[in-house]
DNA sequence: TGTACATCAGTGAACGCGCGTTCACTGATGTAC
DNA sequence: TGTACATCAGTGAACGCGCGTTCACTGATGTAC
């Protein structure tokens, strides 16, 4: 139940954002500025204060809002292929890791990249968020190997332990699942980092073929015997 | 044949550059200014123009000097082991692309990380540099192919289409390998970058040993039967 | 060997810029009676 | 239904800060004769 003022507040405080996010773009993430989203808004500075405590607070919004849309990227590639079909849905998520990088590298940087000069984000709220996407994939990683349909690479199991003092205990899956989702996990954010900052230029040619091998050649060492089709036909309308 | 003068010179360049990298490791990349330097360094601002024409002049050397460093830092690692011990070798490259990048933290994030607001690197320097590093390293792999210590897993074969076309032409190397190297630093490169901005924080314990152990599954993806001893004997004194 | 001059290192004031934040304010919108 | 008051959105001036860069300068060091 919210009044028309909150609802118009509620507004302002996510066209700040919107703003914000455009200015990122133009300028870079260290560019980004109170005065600057003002000026774009037809504000004056000091009318963002009605909404923002500070330029640290209003980045710490804009972080924990990247962290839910990449979460939610993932969520949605893989809600394209239906629950069962694991691997499609595998793939399709790290093929939106590297899609919404691409499309929204800014945030991606604001995540992953250089600190802001002089913020400095409330652990308690960045760190939960930015492993929310890995826990979906273990998830899917998990089911897809009580279904048969990948395996556990036998040198994990050889060297179990090593990965089992070297990572944290989670709930919900094995050490073994969480190897292989950090392995993966290390070559798309590799991958995508170099990309982002153009240092593929000299070697790679064809990033979205590249990238795309990176994964299935990773499925495959999981024990995946050939590629998935990933029909069309079993796609969901969204 | 370089006069007093010169060498002066050459050295208060030098020391203007330590103190910039100084300025960087205290108040991040985008913290860097000339101002800065000259206070630390107890000179006027306008002392340092003598010796750069220019802030972007002066990031341009730190860029040209952190890829420098590295690549020796790779070379240095290589060297400890005798040629034609080629896996021990290129474990140690493996190894010191992460070392380098917390010991250096900062230049590695110049070189890697968000642009400097405002400054535009030239590319005809940034992009030739970057990649001698990896050269080294696919010319070692290249060796101990043709030695028969290590092997292009059969995947690689099989998909040797999507490779060729994706893919850059390399001098005196074929393809398959570039691709093996390039694996292989997507997965260091990702490791690290998360690993320095705090993003392991959840999910790795021990970070030493699980970097040496996604090192050592490359490897034996490269068909390597049992871990290198790298016993410290055969190590050279350099 | 000393003298005259050119070269170079370093200074200090000044310019114009953009920044986050504070403060006292105006005027519109909503609420209680 | 109208009136009195509180709440809230937005303004504009000002503060103090740090920044890169230009300019005319002083004094030391090196060089040519």
């Amino acid at each position: 139940m919210s009044t028309r003022r909150e609802r118009l507040r509620e507004a302002t405080r996510e066209e700040i954002k919107a703003t914000a996010r455009q200015q990122m773009r133009e300028k870079g993430t260290a560019g980004l500025s109170l005065r600057g989203i003002a000026a774009e808004m037809g504000f004056s500075v000091t009318a963002i204060y009605r909404y923002y405590d500070s330029l640290d607070d209003l980045i710490t919004a804009l972080i924990v809002d990247a962290f839910d849309a990449q979460s939610e990227a993932m969520e949605q590639a893989a809600a394209k292929f239906p629950p069962t079909r694991y691997v499609d849905r595998l793939l399709a998520i790290m093929e939106s890791y590297r899609n919404w990088a691409l499309e929204n590298s800014t945030d991606f940087q604001l995540i992953y990249g250089n600190p802001i000069p002089g913020y400095h984000a409330p652990r308690e709220i960045t760190v939960p968020k930015a492993a929310s996407g890995m826990y979906l994939v273990g998830q899917i990683m998990a089911d897809a190997i009580d279904a048969g349909q990948l395996t556990v690479p036998k040198d994990y199991a050889q060297s179990a332990a090593e990965i089992d003092s070297g990572l944290e205990t989670l709930p919900d899956a094995p050490k073994s699942i969480l190897y292989a989702v950090l392995t993966a996990r290390f070559q798309m954010h590799g991958f995508v980092m170099l990309e982002i900052h153009g240092h593929n230029v000299g070697t790679i040619a064809d990033a979205d073929a590249i990238y795309r091998h990176l994964c299935l050649t990773f499925l495959s060492t999981m024990g995946l015997k050939s590629p998935p089709t990933g029909d069309r036909d079993h796609e969901r309308t969204t």
